[in-house]
DNA sequence: GTAGAACACATAGTTACCTCA
DNA sequence: GATGAGGTAACTATGTGTTCT
């Protein structure tokens, strides 16, 4: 119907939208709109040049292939929650009369599903039905698997983008150990303090400074209004005293 | 022009099933 | 054979944008 044609454009161009603003796993195009980035969905927004998150996957598609073979199969069966009665959608039983199934998508199913997501990270409505007529699924069971996908990216990129924040964690602490022990073995050193350090003021303040070693030693030499008053700020007692 | 209902679809989180070690 | 872990299909709850009245 040209009317529901219109608006999925419509609704897809607005979510589209959305997707870009919430910064969300993909940068998404959906449907027949032009894609402003990069082909594939998984990496745009990793910075990191790390791994694609489509590897995750073919270790499952490789492991069902094991037992499947052209069919997606069905096994077992779970009691089915009524709320989707009200959902405007089309629940499994709404369509075929039987209890939902759990299905195993076969290797061939999961494949195109992938090379599908590796160029929309969204489908429009007729994408998906198109799709879902390809691999003989139901359009319901492809927006699932789209929905759990780009799920999955995300939380790859997560955890990517958490190993990296912890390996920068780790290299600021060890910098952070090493400007520690320079500012020790600087301590240690009897280094004169530059003329522009000015002395502090109050009783407090004065537990942190003692007397540059240099005023120290020339007694009352120099301007006798400056330079026994001279003081060397030491920035490292208080932290020396932790 | 605006408000609200209806709609479709998004994400986040959860549940239940399946496979494998 | 039993079992626990991991993967994932399917679900629920909630939020958002568009269209229509």
């Amino acid at each position: 119907m040209e009317v529901n044609d219109d608006r999925d454009d419509a609704r897809e161009t607005a979510l589209s939208l959305r997707l870009n603003y919430d910064g969300g796993s993909s940068h998404l195009s959906t449907g027949d709109h032009p894609r402003p980035q990069a082909a594939t969905p998984v990496e745009p927004s990793l910075t990191l040049g790390l791994p694609s998150t489509a590897c995750s996957v073919s270790g499952v598609v490789g492991r069902m292939s094991s037992s499947h073979s052209v069919i997606s199969s069905i096994s077992g069966g779970r009691p089915s929650k009524a709320k989707r009665e009200n959902d405007g959608r089309i629940s499994d039983e709404e369509e075929d009369g039987a209890a939902r199934k759990k299905l195993r998508l076969t290797k061939e199913q999961s494949a195109l599903l992938e090379d599908k997501f590796k160029e929309h990270a969204t489908l429009n409505t007729k994408q998906k039905q198109a799709l879902a007529r390809q691999l003989n699924l139901r359009p319901r069971q492809v927006e699932v698997w789209f929905q759990n996908r780009r799920a999955r990216t995300k939380l790859k990129k997560t955890e990517v983008e958490c190993e990296f924040l912890r390996k920068c964690c780790e290299t600021l602490r060890e910098e952070n150990r090493r400007l520690l022990q320079e500012i020790q073995d600087l301590k240690s050193l009897d280094f004169q303090a530059p003329r522009y350090m000015q002395p502090p003021r109050g009783a407090a303040a004065a537990a942190t400074f003692q007397t540059c070693p240099s005023c120290k030693n020339r007694g009352e030499g120099g301007s006798p209004a400056a330079a026994p008053k001279t003081r060397f700020f030491n920035p490292f007692a208080h932290s020396a005293a932790n």
